[in-house]
DNA sequence: AATGAATGAGGATTCATTCAT
DNA sequence: GATGAATGAATCCTCATTCAT
């Protein structure tokens, strides 16, 4: 046993409970970089240092390495759902700000790409697949208030199916060219889009 | 030494002088096997274990994991380039030779992901990635031949984004479901698929 | 992911697999000695290093604590058969090599409490636990074969009884110190002893 | 846990004067509980958890580790010593106070073994060890006083070797099953014991 | 005086990779 | 060539302990 730090080493800075909420939200934005650079696979050790606390701090505020995840992705959906809720919101802008998301955060076409894996992936991050369809259902929730008739898109089910299509797509080194990639791929399935950006309120 | 096979010691391998190829053929077998159910990141370990060979003959013929995961690919490419070379081959055909190997394989799929990553995927598999777009390139080529004017798709670069996209449908926890979806991306794309199945010369 | 051992570092020793047994029981060795000293939950990596072998050979031999702790009763218990088992065995004589056994090994010492503790101890050890009973009853029976009737233990309970006592009364820093005690212990039980030492074939 | 309050009150914030005395005698029950639960070395934070208050009052009232112990063994030796001093009291009775505190109290055993381990057990609790003499020292002073001429044990020393050794058959997973093999073990060793149970002044 | 967040060391465990046989 | 043991770095996760509020 003995867990002894080493005793009367010089100890940082502790900058108390205050310390939390701004604790909590660089854990997830550490994370969504990282997430971005090296996949939902990557070194919890590195998001904490990228954040710029201890290895506890993160274990604390996400007990495991799904509720970081579904912390990042929360953001992702709720924008979504925000975009979808507003006052004169049609489908081609929820469609907007949904690519946004796609082209922005790898955790996010993760999501999409959720069920796809369906226990084939990596076992470690099966968990986090286990919160991705209440998510992704979110999403698909969002959407299927602004389908119309007239759509191409036969239902929600065409819809969600297109989504993780165009996720498909969303490729490249920058944003930009992902975007590019993404109108792309919503116009080979003859799917009007609004301007990619997120949600601003 | 008589004729007679009386010797008896026991060989726990046959180590005869094909064992070098029949060793490697298992390791891809094994690594195909591996990759669907664990994905790219599985343990080579593993892989090793289910060919049946010991660690050290898996680096022999691999010397990293990027060799391993082309030499899968390699496999799934090569049906895709006989499917268009064959004599009386169509785009739909090849596509459905293709479409099989997005159900099968979750290499393959990752293939097509490749350059999507960018860079932005898990640092392990980077290596991969550096062959991956001369493989995703013969896919191109091998579709690209069998292009013709009355298409919905503009031309090649439509045709890998296309193929991308129904990627990223390719989704579910048995073949029957992913192809299953796959066929229903093709459709929304408007694509004619043939029968999906792997090419049999 | 990413296990790099830093490339192109120095690597030491490896004698091969010919070093497979002898790292085997050195590591058997080193646990009894940390056991002694620290306990059952002692660090397994102060036992690797104490073996002078890397972490990962401890983990190869013994895929968990359990079975280390279990490779080092084995050996006590075995002791025990065999002096139960040799030529003209007394009840006396096997007492005393359990009970140098009992004043030599914590572990040991650990076994006879095994289900003392039945779920209140640490979780840790539970698990060796498990294993322990068995390895308890293999105890009993070696006894069991020289109990006689005209003996003030009314039977093999009251015998594993007595043990258990003993264990308790097994104190003291130094093992000469502990084989007083346990003779006094067998004393006040009424329970002749005979020579405390290892079972020599 | 004798009257020892079960510590599930719930505490607001009640910041009274007497909460520092209330909180301590939390910390020592919960310490008691989570001891019989989870053995002398569970986590400190648990206990405060059960306590119902911060880490940093366990810390207050209890500099390290042993002192918490120390609380702990201190409330089982009082009731050792009290039945001691009550008027009639009998040998027989207080071992049968003492009995009932080793069927309870995995603390109070391990108080018993103290210096069994004289420095070979897990150097997180050493530091219990150094006080445990002393409060071992207290319950031989309690029993020696009631030694009459007539018995079967020669002495002081002989009385703690036995109480050691009864220590050594507590077991079980219920305190029913702890005391029966109690009291077998001091029936084994010839010696009579009261009713087994706390000193009720 | 209490709370509970933060730090970070320690120990567990897993693999990538090398290498003696 | 093949085998599979050995090494040890990296990551995970858990607390002991401190300290701002």
């Amino acid at each position: 046993m003995t867990q002894h730090p080493t005793a009367e080493e010089r100890r940082p800075a502790n900058d108390g409970p205050k310390a939390a909420a701004r604790n909590r939200a660089a854990l997830i934005a550490a994370a969504r970089e990282v997430y971005a650079e090296h996949g939902l696979d990557a070194p919890l050790s590195g998001i904490a240092r990228r954040a710029g606390v201890g290895q506890g701090v993160l274990y604390r505020h996400f007990p495991d390495r799904a509720a970081l995840a579904d912390a990042v992705l929360e953001e992702n959906v709720r924008e979504v759902e925000q975009a979808a809720a507003a006052a004169g919101a049609t489908l081609a802008g929820v469609l907007g700000v949904l690519t946004w998301h796609l082209t922005e955060s790898a955790a996010f076409i993760g999501l999409l790409h959720a069920d796809r894996t369906g226990g084939r992936t990596e076992d470690r991050t099966d968990v986090v697949h286990a919160h991705a369809s209440a998510l992704s259902e979110r999403v698909a929730r969002s959407l299927r208030g602004h389908l119309t008739g007239g759509h191409r898109l036969g239902g929600a089910d065409d819809l969600m199916l297109a989504v993780a299509m165009v996720s498909g797509a969303v490729t490249g080194p920058t944003r930009a060219e992902r975007e590019r990639r993404a109108l792309a791929a919503w116009r080979l399935l003859g799917v009007e889009v609004g301007a990619v950006r997120p949600f601003a309120g």
